[in-house]
RNA sequence: GCGCCGAUGGUCUAGCGGCUAUGACUGGGGCCUUCCAAGCCCUAAACCCGGGUUCGAAUCCCGGUUGGCGCACCA
């Protein structure tokens, strides 16, 4: 058994992943998370909230999960997001069709499936593998499709991403922020993709949880008001050079910028502010990376793009966050799609007095004349020079004709014109979370299996393994087990007011006595509640009970009248265990 | 999508033409028990689905579903 197939082993036992629709036979690529893994990946999703949008300030917002047809069609995702598949007829191997005819048309990639099939007849291209004959291309597309409203409705697609939300939502956001770059927003929840073949558990998803932020930036300006917060960190980066050696490097993430290993310094907050994220929910340091994306693998419009991975036992690196400088392409798209500029005003410091010449022809006295050619005829002179408008008789072509433009229809000056500022179309920095691969990441990273002694076995000195997750206390699913230690009424009431005690105080708590307590102390150890409170007979005197360390296994003894503020303080705070009560 | 290998209680597993289908752990109820999976009693719970071969199929064959691996794919 390796590592996965114990953790997913313990997931599906205690309730965290459980298959979808097991009850009828199940479907690969979908997971539902059980009550503890849903709690579990909600700890995760709410760190994430409140380093992106508490403490970064872009705000979340919410977008249907079906999209309209033009959207994809913008973000490519139509045309681009799917592949010319052919497979041969003998062998059964499927091919990229365009790939067939690389060396035979330079377009290949922009062929319909009717084109590709024509030049694989007609060169008599065969299957790579085995020189059977091909069968037909088709186009296999990883949107799920659907449709919306009744009869012939409108064509309507699964996003494939969270991120074109945001892009359409553009202008309202700039005005939200009143205009002023840099500005943010993010997204979480589902999307999906019709995989070929899913496979690896959560790893690869027909419907998966994204949690995605685009920041809108200057291009003229990368440079990002807090880097100082991250300038000292030093952070594992595997780049492109890297790469070519196969090892990758420990450095500041100021050395990073200053040596042009990352683009810029907005790109490298970016980065630091995900290897930041992934620890503080439990990633191990040692077991994190970033990938810079090598030049022919990045998409050809993206400046520089860096991808998390983590260290897993069985599938090796696996990517799990994107982080990628996408210029002004996704809004470029969507402005040409929709007709509608997507820009943004940025007023200069000082405005600038441009000399300019302008020409401005009398569209009163040009109307008339030449009625419904006035207007290309004016657009034509405007691009004309002082000297060629100073003759008596203006001589012009528009639309393939001449014109003779009296010299008095047309006045022209050298202005200077006061420029305050610019349009410009913001460029996009998005890092890109997969929530699922992360959550899986976080249960293999915190999954241990420790050797401790048997009580029973002291001659045979036989040990038995206690299995931990050793969540960090913030992302554990149960913060505190209220445990009695005998099954006593005497012992179960005072245990279900320090129950009630804590969920008072916002604390999710398991209450249990079944069992010998070295077994209840086992369960919560295997579901990883960092804190088990036990109620004895002491407690009947002096009111106070004992706090068992799940990584420690150590006790200490505390008063109940503030039980509840020290848990919560041990849970979310630097409060230190031994601080919590007397040591045992 | 192709190829190879698998699918038995909640979990892990035995069985490989002839049962009332092993066993362990887990779960539930009870007894006992003063701090790390103790003990005892009781109890619940399974042959992936559909066809076929056969007197008889969990077992053999075919198809499907599903899981793992390899190939392809992975904006």
């Amino acid at each position: 058994m390796d590592r996965y197939e114990q953790v997913i082993e313990l997931a599906k036992r205690r309730g965290f992943l459980w298959n979808s629709f097991e009850l009828y036979g199940g479907t690969a690529g979908f997971y539902d998370y059980g009550p503890l893994g849903s709690t579990l990946k909600r700890r995760i999703e709410q760190i994430w909230r409140e380093i992106y949008v508490i403490q970064e300030g872009f705000m979340e917002i919410e977008c249907p999960t079906v999209g309209i047809e033009e959207v994809f069609v913008a973000s490519g995702h139509v045309g681009g997001f799917s592949d010319p598949l052919c497979e041969c007829k003998q062998c059964g191997e499927a091919f990229r069709a365009d790939h067939l005819i690389k060396h035979i048309t330079e377009d290949a990639d922009s062929l319909s499936d009717e084109e590709l099939d024509n030049i694989i007849a007609k060169n008599s291209v065969k299957c790579p593998e085995c020189g059977g004959d091909l069968g037909k291309t088709y186009e296999f597309n990883l949107m799920f499709k659907t449709q919306i409203g009744p009869g012939t409705g409108r064509k309507g697609y699964m996003r494939p991403e969270t991120a074109q939300g945001m892009f359409v939502d553009f202008l309202r956001l700039a005005r939200y922020y009143r205009d002023k770059l840099p500005f943010g927003a993010t997204q979480i929840g589902k999307s999906y993709r019709n995989e070929i073949s899913p496979r690896q558990g959560v790893i690869r998803l027909r419907e998966f949880t994204q949690a995605e932020a685009e920041i809108f930036i200057d291009p003229k300006d990368k440079s990002h008001p807090n880097i100082r917060r991250f300038e000292n960190t030093a952070i594992n980066l595997y780049s492109d050079a890297a790469q070519d050696i196969g090892k990758s490097e420990i450095m500041t993430v100021r050395e990073a910028v200053d040596n042009g290993i990352i683009a810029h310094e907005f790109l490298a907050y970016q980065v630091a502010l995900v290897n930041h994220f992934l620890q503080r929910v439990g990633i191990a340091p040692g077991k994190l990376r970033f990938r810079q994306h090598r030049k022919d693998e990045m998409a050809h419009y993206a400046i520089d793009c860096w991808d998390a991975e983590i260290l897993t036992d069985r599938f090796g690196w696996v990517e799990v966050v994107g982080i990628a400088d996408r210029t002004d392409y996704d809004l470029s798209a969507h402005a040409n799609m929709s007709k509608t500029e997507l820009s943004i005003f940025i007023e200069y410091e000082q405005p600038k007095m441009v000399e300019k010449f302008v020409v401005k022809p009398n569209m009163g006295k040009m109307g008339p004349r030449f009625k419904g050619k006035a207007k290309v005829v004016a657009e034509a002179l405007k691009a004309l020079t002082a000297e060629e408008l100073e003759k008596e008789e203006i001589k012009v072509l528009a639309a393939g004709e001449e014109f003779t433009v009296p010299r008095e229809m047309v006045e022209f000056a050298q202005e200077t014109i006061k420029i305050s500022g610019e349009t410009i179309v913001p460029h996009v920095i998005e890092p890109s979370f997969g929530i699922d691969r992360i959550l899986y990441s976080v249960m293999e990273h915190a999954y241990d299996e420790e050797m401790v002694p048997s009580k029973e076995s002291e001659e045979e000195a036989e040990d038995e393994a206690r299995i931990v997750l050793r969540f960090k206390k913030e992302v554990s699913p149960v913060k505190v087990a209220v445990l009695p230690l005998l099954t006593r009424q005497e012992l179960i009431e005072p245990s279900k007011e320090i129950a009630i005690k804590l969920k008072d105080k916002g604390l999710l708590v398991a209450y249990d006595d079944s069992g010998a307590i070295g077994r209840r102390y086992r369960r919560n150890d295997e579901i990883g509640t960092p804190y088990c409170i036990t109620v004895d007979y002491d407690t009947l005197q002096d009111n106070t009970v004992t706090i068992r360390d799940r990584d420690s296994m150590q006790q200490v003894r505390a008063p109940i009248d503030t039980i509840d503020n020290v848990l919560y303080e041990l849970v979310y705070t630097d409060r230190k265990f031994e601080t919590a009560g007397k040591r045992i």
